[in-house]
RNA sequence: GACUCAGUAGCUCAGCUGGUAGAGCACAUCCCUUUUAAGGAUGGGGUCCUGGGUUCGAGCCCCAGCUGGGUCACCA
């Protein structure tokens, strides 16, 4: 029976898979299908007085079908590309029998279709570069319609834009949008180079724990949640910083991790609840020497992706070539506002903020109103690479006293296209110090800061026996990512961004229609019909509903015994 | 969380002042063949996001909700 809630190209791709079978071809063969070329080789190496690319064998999906008499043309789309197909009947069957293209290829197959060709490699009067099929499996067949995209002189038509439905099903966004597909090609490029860089040096690739019993090293509001076994709260981490800084205790020198971490806030399109960061200790240096790794290290990557160490983002040019400008904080605040703050206390900073008309209330500390006046009138106009160094003591609980100036610490952010893409510190490693940060941090959560640091006392333990001077980084991945494909949105890099799950409508059990007297072969009609539950039948005019239900048997073909009027006032009034 | 825009065929979108739901692509049947966002002819396909309300009558107006986009706030 035909299942109602399918359109009616999804009927019809399913009549055809049990025409394929019928046929005696599988539609889905376990063997495997070897292939000996890609569509990139094929059409940057072909050469027609060599006559190369003989005997090829290729497997992709059917992007589009241009069918004629006996000849036809496919595109078909594998990992590198696409590549036109050409069918001509009189080579796909040798015999008399034109099964083989008459009806499978040309009436069984579909956009969408997965397939294997063997064949050579020719251009075509037109001059495209093509594969003569000789023979062709099939070794998956699609029963979903695909979005149609077209294409011409780079122009693209119908393009399958609408970013719920993107994100929702990126496989499809995949398939029919090439362009995402090399996002997340040069995503992976970017870690890879990163990683590359840092075994260079060999630093030390290591994984410490999601599953926190204290999350720490970070400000954030984290995710709750339980073990059963050991009767424990957990939480997934915010950082692993903490974590890290125990491996530099226990002795090595250099550590690193790709770390997924999470955090309980708002959503955006510079935010998700997951993200990636990579954090990077190294014993015995401080954050001058910090500063020069950052700038080799993406210069390095902004070459491997780009071949340059220039790259386009949006409407600007950012240039990561070394060295990138340095601005202490008081410094970039001079700069952007033409106010030198380095002197003031907490009430100058307040009037100054003010002035700014920056938005201030009597809670904001010194390290806070700071922070407030460069996050407002700097941060945006920072294109260019650019490090600000020696932020307020009281932003950052984790970072060492600056060497010279008090009320500083020796951190450094580096910003670019307005956003922050990396954090780093001369790692405080001074255990009394740290306890009494911690206290302090206490004490703003106490009086209702929801990000305040908690009192980490197995950390604590582990510095009191010697943490070696070091120096540590977080580097944003997702936000590097983003500035090196130059995508607008954090989605357009995490292949599943978060999304709030789609709501589907409430349906009532077969059951619950059948104890009305109803046949089971007429719930899936009645639910066709708009009526999901039992209850939502309760007031409607027999009548109506009977012309609904005659009516669909006839439309679909279901060679159902239609009921009596009677029968439905029965259903109706069976309803409680 | 606040404001704002959007949701119509498998996809991209029209839809007038409220009056029988439309196009292109895709799909089906047929014609032709080295074509290329192929062409020609004919045809099928709809819970107009959901639920209320106003009205003789709602895709359109009003209210509530769902989902998404954008901007802002928190944050990396």
């Amino acid at each position: 029976m035909i299942n109602l809630e399918l359109s009616e190209q999804e009927i019809i791709r399913r009549q055809s898979l049990e025409e394929l079978r019928k046929l005696g071809i599988n539609p889905y063969p376990a063997a495997k299908y070897e292939v000996n070329a890609t569509s990139e080789e094929i059409l940057s190496k072909f050469d027609s007085e060599k006559n190369n690319f003989r005997d090829i064998s290729i497997a992709g999906r059917i992007m589009s079908r241009r069918i004629m008499g006996s000849a036809s043309f496919v595109e078909l789309q594998d990992d590198k590309g696409k590549i036109q197909v050409y069918f001509k009947r009189d080579n796909i069957c040798s015999g008399e029998d034109k099964t083989l293209y008459n009806t499978v290829f040309k009436k069984l197959l579909d956009i969408g279709d997965i397939i294997g060709v063997k064949g050579n490699v020719f251009i075509t009067q037109v001059g495209e570069t093509s594969i003569n099929v000789t023979e062709f499996t099939v070794l998956s067949k699609s029963i979903k319609p695909l979005p149609i995209v077209k294409e011409k002189d780079g122009k693209t038509y119908d393009a399958f834009s609408d970013p719920e439905q993107r994100y929702r099903q990126r496989h499809l966004d995949l398939i029919v949008n090439p362009h995402v597909k090399e996002a997340f090609v040069k995503r992976t490029k970017l870690t890879n180079s990163m990683r590359e860089f840092l075994n260079s040096k060999d630093y030390l690739e290591v994984e410490t724990p999601i599953l926190q019993p204290l999350y720490g090293g970070a400000a954030a509001r984290p995710f709750k949640t339980f073990h059963n076994t050991l009767d424990q709260t957990l939480y997934l981490r915010i950082a692993n910083e903490l974590y890290l800084k125990r491996l530099i205790v226990g002795g090595f020198d250099g550590v690193y991790e790709f770390a997924k971490d999470f955090r309980n806030e708002g959503m955006s399109r510079f935010h998700n609840p997951e993200f990636t960061q990579m954090e990077l200790y190294v014993a015995y240096k401080d954050y001058n020497w910090m500063m020069e790794l950052v700038e080799e290290m993406v210069e390095k990557i902004a070459l491997s992706l780009h071949g340059t160490t220039e790259v386009k983002v949006g409407e600007n040019k950012i240039n990561f070539k070394r060295p990138w400008k340095r601005y202490t904080m008081f410094e970039a605040i001079k700069e952007f506002t033409g106010v030198d703050i380095s002197g003031m206390d907490e009430k100058e900073l307040f009037e100054t903020a003010k002035k700014l008309k920056i938005d201030v209330d009597d809670t904001m500390g010194k390290g806070k109103l700071i922070d407030e006046i460069f996050g407002e009138m700097c941060e945006s106009k920072l294109i260019q690479p650019t490090f600000i160094t020696d932020y307020p003591i009281e932003m950052s609980p984790l970072a060492k006293k600056h060497r010279s100036t008090d009320g500083l610490v020796e951190r450094f952010e580096a910003i670019c296209n307005g956003k922050e893409i990396c954090n780093a510190y001369s790692e405080l490693n001074d255990p009394i110090d740290q306890r009494e940060r911690f206290e302090q941090q206490l004490m703003l959560g106490k009086r209702g800061d929801e990000e305040a640091m908690v009192l980490d006392e197995d950390f604590l333990g582990a510095i009191e026996y010697g943490m070696p001077p070091t120096s540590g980084l977080g580097i944003g991945i997702d936000r590097l990512a983003m500035i090196m494909t130059n995508s607008p949105s954090i989605q357009d890099v995490l292949f599943f961004p978060q999304m709030r799950p789609e709501k589907k409508a409430q349906k009532d059990e077969v059951s619950n229609y059948t104890e009305l007297g109803i046949g089971e072969e007429w719930v899936p009609v009645i639910q066709k019909a708009g009526y999901l539950t039992v209850q939502n039948m309760k007031d409607i005019n027999p009548g109506a509903l009977h012309q609904k239900l005659c009516g669909a048997n006839k439309k679909f073909k279901l060679d159902l015994q239609n009921p009596s009027l009677d029968d439905i006032k029965a259903w109706i009034e069976n309803i409680k």
